[in-house]
DNA sequence: ACGACTTTGTTCGAGGCGCAAGCAAAAGTC
DNA sequence: GACTTTTGCTTGCGCCTCGAACAAAGTCGT
């Protein structure tokens, strides 16, 4: 089958290659453009022109003189487009505009559940971004892209969930062609904790090459990040360590069919369900958080064991991968330090002095805009990759 | 710091794309690359013009005529130059002299134990390649580049040890400006369990982007290549496995000072040792494999619950990468399936459906050439990377 | 304040690379 | 044996990038 044919050289080919140094949004002079690229002062001005006219990037007045004409500044005009982050959860689902510098500009909450099917949940994602880009005075087809995090397993390259748990309906369903037909917009699909990680990443650690992010709520999953790229396995299913056995839990048993899952011993819920059988009244994971707020001492330690079990699974993910970052994130992390101690105790102790050396285990800085944060950078990175940005230069 | 300047339009740039297209050794005809490509026939033409100049492809002979002219076809001419992968074990070192298509021509084997010292190593190593190139009628000018695997951590990027517990005189050494100052080819230095996982995967499993090789034998590690590429953690050590805690062996010692380590469990000496213990006359890893070849039932019973013990380790890696390949390799595998019968009865019951449905547990089928294989692939790799070609294109 | 110097920004001609078209050669097909 | 098909090569053309030259806009020294 013969490959498509190029464009027949329309545009400037090399002008993504720049794009793509200005996408930090650090201001860049000509000089040290051409510096970094070792291009021709020439030919840096006429990839500016075509950027420049694309509203990419915008000059951002001057820079120091260095004992001659001072140069002019350009940056990523983070205003030139939007893209859209959702986070569909089991019984809510959050929608965020951001623009081109990851920025949140509005985003909505509403306690739409996930197994109400996909078009259903998708219907109100296309609905809602059209509403808020109106408040934000700004049309639909400013959006660039959307990315949406999913409770459930995805296959990323083709946008699909595959056999998710809690999503009845969505088995296989076309995320992204039905956004395509009512948007008219790419999108990007992933699980959530994926993108959560994705969304941690790119705000608190950019510069770091492996980190684990470990989401502790209803569930317990954790998004890999290794070698700098976001790692989701051969079947899409990389980092679920819910379901991995620990020991104390040997007689407990979990909603999967098993006994003796993390998810089972130090998930939210879970830790509520055992505060409850010793006679402390929580019913939910709001509830634990705040009596741990307040201090009570059995939850604290109800936490803290929690923090324990899945520092004794995060050991040997720590061994295995050898990250330099572990980040604590989800509704039972907003608890404080107690659950991060627990973490600390175990891996610290337990895992060789090698790969702990170097380690930093700490609590989420995205917090509850991890999810959002991260598929708008899913978006983002889909929408400004170098051959998006050479389509829209070769279309000019 | 200005960028370096581009070698002021040399060559041809675009032969490199070219010839990764030819690579892996598959002939084509210039009709079939220019198709591929995209590329106009001519251009095509000129392009393999610069390539056969090099003698990196060469023609071979005509493929079937669709009714026209027969076309001539073209591909890698293996044995243009040669790569050199070494495997640098505790107490031997293997080298192995490789052609471009990473085919084994000839290796030699010594007891030259890694404590006396990267200089007398590298030495033997300098001196082994050139009296096998001689053998073979070559020159060491024909080296492209040296891949050596080394038993322990190894910062990949700068080829020197880091903190190698084994390798007294060999922290920080600089081991490819060693070697480029006594053979002038780059060299790529990395761990030996990563270069075997690599050997493994180019050899057996060349379609499989996420895969775990357990190296079981004095020690136990493993590689582990996720997203089509090796993952080596932050600091290197990724894949460490031997010193993960697990229940059983509360009680026993590890040579790393802590208690029941896998490796105390489960490597090759350690099974003897428990062997020797409840009364089998055992003292090596050699006499275990014999003793299993035998049909001993209280051998084969150990290297069973051994297999058990590293498919507990194993549970929990599957689930966190998801691979869709574990393969089992080092000396201890050789005594056949039933190490692999403990690990997979464990892995199997333990993980997650989700996670084992498309996951197969195999035997090395490099075996003993795996870790040589690697190191040629390590090096192959560099060395017929487009910026290499294009290096060579550019000078022609 | 003024001129020399430095650095920036733009324009223009030259050269390289890739494409398409055209043509000769080498087969298969009737 | 003539026609068709496909390959392999050559030629002219267009686009892109470079380097040089020049104008613009500052700083620095006197």
């Amino acid at each position: 089958m013969p490959a498509p044919k190029k464009p027949s050289n329309v545009g400037l080919p090399g002008a993504s290659e720049l794009f793509q140094l200005l996408r930090n949004g650090q201001p860049r002079t000509r000089a040290e453009l051409a510096s970094i690229t070792g291009l021709a002062r020439s030919t840096v001005g006429l990839r500016l022109d075509a950027l420049l006219e694309l509203d990419l990037i915008s000059p951002i007045g001057e820079g120091a003189s260095s004992g001659g004409r001072p140069p002019s500044q350009f940056a990523l005009n983070p205003s030139a487009r939007v893209v859209v982050g959702v986070d569909v959860g089991a019984s809510h689902a959050t929608i965020g505009i951001t623009d081109l510098s990851g920025t949140i500009l509005s985003t909505r909450r509403s306690p739409i559940p996930v197994s109400d099917g996909p078009e259903k949940v998708l219907g109100w994602i296309a609905a809602s971004s059209r509403e808020l880009l109106a408040d934000l005075d700004r049309s639909a087809r400013d959006i660039l892209a959307i990315g949406i995090g999913l409770p459930g397993p995805v296959e990323h390259d083709t946008g699909r969930p595959v056999n998710p748990p809690i999503m009845p309906g969505w088995d296989d369903f076309d995320v992204p062609g039905w956004i395509h037909e009512e948007l008219g917009v790419p999108a990007l699909v992933d699980n959530d904790v994926n993108i959560m990680a994705i969304g941690e990443q790119n705000l608190a650690f950019p510069d770091v090459r492996d980190m684990l992010f470990v989401k502790v709520a209803t569930g317990i999953g954790s998004g890999i990040i290794s070698g700098g790229a976001l790692q989701r396995g051969a079947q899409g299913s990389a980092g679920d360590i819910g379901h991995v056995r620990i020991e104390r839990g040997a007689a407990v048993a979990c909603h999967c069919g098993n006994y003796g899952c993390l998810e089972a011993l130090a998930s939210g819920p879970a830790i509520a369900r055992q505060l409850h059988e010793v006679g402390v009244d929580v019913a939910s994971t709001q509830q634990l958080i705040a009596l741990v707020r307040q201090g009570d001492v059995r939850a604290i330690g109800a936490v803290r064991q929690a923090g324990r079990d899945i520092g004794e699974v995060l050991t040997t993910c720590v061994t295995l991968m050898n990250p330099s970052v572990i980040v604590i994130g989800g509704s039972v992390s907003a608890a404080g330090e107690h659950l991060l101690a627990g973490v600390r105790e175990v891996v610290y102790q337990r895992s060789t002095p090698m790969a702990t050396h170097h380690l930093s285990i700490v609590q989420s800085r995205a917090a509850e805009n991890a999810a959002v944060l991260g598929a708008s950078i899913l978006a983002l990175h889909h929408a400004l990759s170098p051959a998006s940005i050479d389509g829209m230069v070769a279309v000019r």
